[in-house]
DNA sequence: GTACATGCAAAGGGTTTGCAAACGG
DNA sequence: CCGTTTGCAAACCCTTTGCATGTAC
C-alpha cells in the first residue's frame, strides 16, 4: 500500500486498531475535497477495495468521530456528512448546486459567545449554516 | 367545541378544509409553549380525541408548514419539531435540560447577511442554533 | 355529490445491531 | 492467541404512501 495519510497516522497515534477497511476509509476522507455523506464514502471506499460493507463504513466513521478525527455535519438533508477535523469554520450551502463553501468570520464567532453569555449560558457548541444563491449581476 | 384559536382562523382564511383532526392539531400547536416533535403533537392530540392517526398528524403538520402557518425545525435529533410561525428568532438549546430558549439579535441578523454578501451570495435561508450550559456563579 | 381527508398497515430511507467468522497486535 | 472488527441480514426509527372508506363544502 502507498504511504500513510495524515489521518492514518493520527488513528495509529490514538491507538486505534488499523484494519485495511479503516485505512481505506481514512484515506477516502483524507482525499475528499467535499463533505461526503456515508453512501459516498462507501462508494469511494469500495472502488478501492470491494471487501468493505456499509456497516463497517458507519462503524468506522463513528469511531473516527468519537476520536475527534472527523466531524459529522447534519445539513438537514436527512443524512450525515463528514469532513476531516481541522480549523474551525462555518458553512454556506449553495442552494442551487449543493456546493458547500467554508468560511470564518471573527465577528460572528465573538458575537455568538456574547449572545449566549447575555442569556446566562456558557456556549458549548453551535450550528450555523447559511443557505444562499450565487449573485449574478 | 370551544372558540376558535388564532391558528384555526388562519387555516380557514387560507382556504384549508377544516376537519376535526386538523382543528385539534392546530389547537395543540397553538397551546404549545415548547417546540413539540411529531410524536408529542400526536400524543397531545389523541388525548383530546383518540380518533387521530399519526399519519394524519404528519400530513397536517406538513400541510400547515407548506401554508406557512407552522415552522419546522431540525435540531439534529433525528426528528422534526414544530412551532407556530411568528416573529423571526433564533434558538439556544440547553444541553442539560433540552429546554429551547428563543432570542433575537439584530447584530447577528445583519452579520449573516454581510457574510453571505462577502462570499458573493444572496442569503436565502439560514440555520443558527446555540448549544449551551446554564451558568451558575 | 365530489373532490379531498382519513386510518390502517405496508414501505421507505438512513442508521444500528446480533451473530458467527475473520483478523490485528 | 484473544479480544476486536467485519460482513451479512435483520431490526430500528422517523416519515411517507397506497388504498378503501369517510367527510367538508
Amino acid at each position: 500500500m502507498a504511504k500513510l495519510t495524515q489521518l492514518e497516522r493520527l488513528c495509529e497515534k490514538k491507538g486505534l486498531k488499523m484494519t485495511d477497511q479503516r485505512r481505506i476509509i481514512a484515506r477516502v476522507i483524507s482525499n475528499a475535497e467535499d463533505h461526503p455523506d456515508v453512501e459516498t464514502v462507501y462508494r469511494r471506499a469500495t472502488e478501492i477495495d470491494p471487501r468493505i460493507s456499509i456497516a463497517t463504513v458507519y462503524r468506522s466513521l463513528k469511531l473516527f468521530e468519537d476520536a475527534n478525527i472527523l466531524v459529522r455535519h447534519d445539513f438537514g438533508e436527512g443524512r450525515a456528512r463528514y469532513e476531516e477535523t481541522g480549523e474551525h469554520h462555518e458553512h454556506l450551502i449553495d442552494i442551487e448546486s449543493g456546493e458547500v463553501i467554508e468560511f470564518v468570520d471573527a465577528e460572528l464567532e465573538a458575537l455568538k459567545e456574547r449572545v449566549a453569555a447575555r442569556l446566562g449560558y456558557d456556549l458549548i457548541d453551535h450550528r450555523l449554516e447559511l443557505y444562499g444563491r450565487k449573485r449574478r449581476d
